[in-house]
DNA sequence: ACAAATATGTGATATTAATCACAAAAAAAG
DNA sequence: CTTTTTTTGTGATTAATATCACATATTTGT
């Protein structure tokens, strides 16, 4: 019984954590799957993936939160997105020129699979319906950077922070109440201000009663408001 | 024979402006694209696509140069990038939610296929290589966005304008003499400035012999400079 | 528990680029 | 070939936000 439950853990057929697009895959291709990848854990703050690095493998994201973000040397460290569990680091890099692109930081504990990227591509090739979910999921991926990119050049510093929370509330955490899982620096990072205005703006939305702010933890007060802030730039 | 030319003109085994993921289809599937698309002319100026659209057809750029954009009543317009000959449109969005998320308007005049989405959506499950191609394309258009949109939030105005006058003579026209296909405004939309600031850049870079510049006619001079500018923001 | 290191908050100042208000030039229309 | 419309150029002004320079918390390590 105990080795059944290990065997269980350790078999994509029966992972809980699976991604849509592997559930397409028939049990032949989940088998090879299972034998060509391995699990991984990393503890908050250790970097998954270096951008620049040879994209060897797949690493899908299990468990936990992480944050997608470019960082180069004498520039300052801009996040692209916080990335949620389920899903797949890297996809464009791999078929753009197998660089990565994007470094990838864990912002808790994470379950990571590594997974071969010979086999990923020739599932890719030989399963249409496999290569159609991971299009749908690089195509979402892709839209909603670009939106939020796009909308961010016509905001000013009080939009952007209201983005920023409202991202948190609606997508990362879906509810109202929440703990930051960044610093200030990278909040800022997040929405392309300084930390100083960052702050700022945090702390005049806590004194007009929009959000609640302590450290770390912020709780939507008035949630029109902040959507009309997000709005009106 | 002159019948012949015509039907070579209008299938797509025999089009001179196949793409590359059509380029790994069968003789068959070929023949299933054929009859289920249509070619059409757009004269400069005339909007390809309109944004908030259903997609309904997948739309190939054969020939021509078109601006990838989007205007939301209000707000100015923002142009996302140019887009060369050999391109479909809107790829993300019809993985996405079927919605079009930006519009094309024709910088010069344009000759279009339009396909069938959901022979287009067959072909991709069943050619596990026209998707991989599929993937490739996307992909790279993702990362070349992004990496766009991360390095101008990083610049100033004068790092914004040259590169906009790289990004025409590296990867648009591939030569240093080249014609602007956008007014000024337009420049100044694509890289997210004032039309005036944009103006007053285009005007040093001349009088520092950076640039010759005549109307949209601009001759790069002194390249090495303008990729230190460009660099340093 | 304490010291050191790191993160956060705050005022003053400087800088950048947008906006405004026109003038001039070029393109389009008649 | 004019007249009208659109595009482009230019100076003055304004507004927004980054930067700097610290003070104050908070976290981390020993």
């Amino acid at each position: 019984m105990f080795t059944e439950v290990i065997k269980k853990d350790n078999t994509c057929h029966d992972c809980k954590d699976i991604s849509c697009a592997a559930a397409v895959l028939n049990i032949k291709q989940l088998g090879l799957v299972t034998s060509n990848s391995q699990e991984s854990f990393l503890k908050k703050g250790e970097v998954i993936l270096h951008e620049g690095s040879l994209t060897s493998h797949i690493i899908y994201l299990k468990t936990g939160l992480a944050k997608e973000y470019i960082k180069r040397s004498g520039e300052k460290e801009q996040i692209l997105q916080i990335v949620k569990k389920h899903t797949y680091l890297g996809l464009p890099s791999l078929f753009g020129d197998r660089i990565n692109h994007y470094s990838y930081a864990a912002l808790e504990d994470c379950k990571i699979c590594y997974i071969d990227i010979n086999m990923f591509n020739s599932l890719i090739r030989e399963n249409g319906n496999f290569a159609y979910e991971i299009l749908i999921s690089t195509s979402r991926d892709s839209l909603n950077n670009i939106n939020r990119f796009l909308h961010r050049s016509q905001k000013k510093v009080y939009g952007r922070v209201a983005d920023a929370i409202l991202y948190f509330s609606k997508i990362i955490y879906e509810g109202d109440k929440f703990s930051l899982p960044i610093s200030r620096q990278e909040l800022a990072d997040l929405i392309g201000v300084s930390r100083e205005s960052a702050t700022r703006v945090l702390i005049k939305f806590k004194s007009e009663g929009i959000i609640s702010l302590k450290g770390r933890s912020i709780t939507i007060v008035n949630m029109d408001l902040l959507e009309q802030i997000s709005q009106k730039g």
